[in-house]
DNA sequence: TCTTGACTTGGAGTTAACTCCAAGTTGTAA
DNA sequence: TTACAACTTGGAGTTAACTCCAAGTCAAGA
């Protein structure tokens, strides 16, 4: 698969294919005789992967060391738990975070919904911004 | 309240606070006589907003746009409503987003504890990557 | 009143994560 | 075998969101 394909199968540019590769976030796609990208099975499960926790917000740091523990081999398996455990905290707290602006704006688009219908703002706390 | 107390009641430094007031994303803060700022419960209220919207990782912009339709009057309350409707898809998306990652991650940890646990990895499918 | 520490501003610097560019190479269709 | 699109690289540029800095002002205690 070439890298225009994989860029168009998980809509990301084919500079940042490039750039994950170079920064070490992925290990070094497999090449044609020539040099050029052939990406395999194993070569888009690891961009799969590193655009799953980029999506969700985790640094392309935490997928350097993670790369960078799993290419050291199996004696790395605590540390690689260690790290993935500390990222699922952090998902965590960010979905919390998120559960919580979400219920902010829901009472914030309630008010305006009710505002739009009867033709003025009903307050349930004084001096509330909206 | 002064901006250090702000800054340590929300944990969040005083460069942040007179930046998002310099951008727009919350109104003017009042001041005392002396130009200094005097943080009343209404500027708090938007302070607070605004943490509560970087944090779930919406755009500054957002907020600067929000603000903006705020401080034009009540004619753009609907405008408002929409602008917070589409944040709000946003979210729900994100928080997607940040589940499946969990979910992937939640996989890996079971292997990688059941790795340590036994002595040796278990895949499920063949050619898997963790 | 003087000192000292907290505050002010405008503007420059930093960081993460891309994104773009130029100059050169590869592969395919005519 | 030649044209030409798609690929390659190293490095520079961009953007968002801070973060830091210098030079000056304000305010509370000795």
């Amino acid at each position: 698969m070439t890298i225009k394909e994989v860029s168009e199968k998980y809509n990301i540019s084919q500079d940042t294919l490039r750039y994950y590769e170079r920064v070490k976030m992925i290990p070094e796609v497999t090449r044609t005789a020539g040099g050029i990208r052939d990406y395999q099975e194993e070569d888009l499960r690891w961009v799969e992967l590193a655009i799953c926790m980029r999506n969700s917000g985790l640094p392309v740091e935490a997928m350097i060391e993670y790369l960078a523990l799993f290419q050291k081999g199996d004696e790395t398996i605590p540390a690689r738990l260690e790290l993935l455990n500390s990222q699922m905290e952090v998902l965590a707290r960010q979905k919390e975070q998120i559960e919580e602006t979400m219920g902010r704006l829901s009472y914030k688009i309630e008010r305006y919904e009710e505002a739009i219908k009867t033709g003025k703002l009903t307050w349930t706390k004084k001096g509330e911004i909206l």
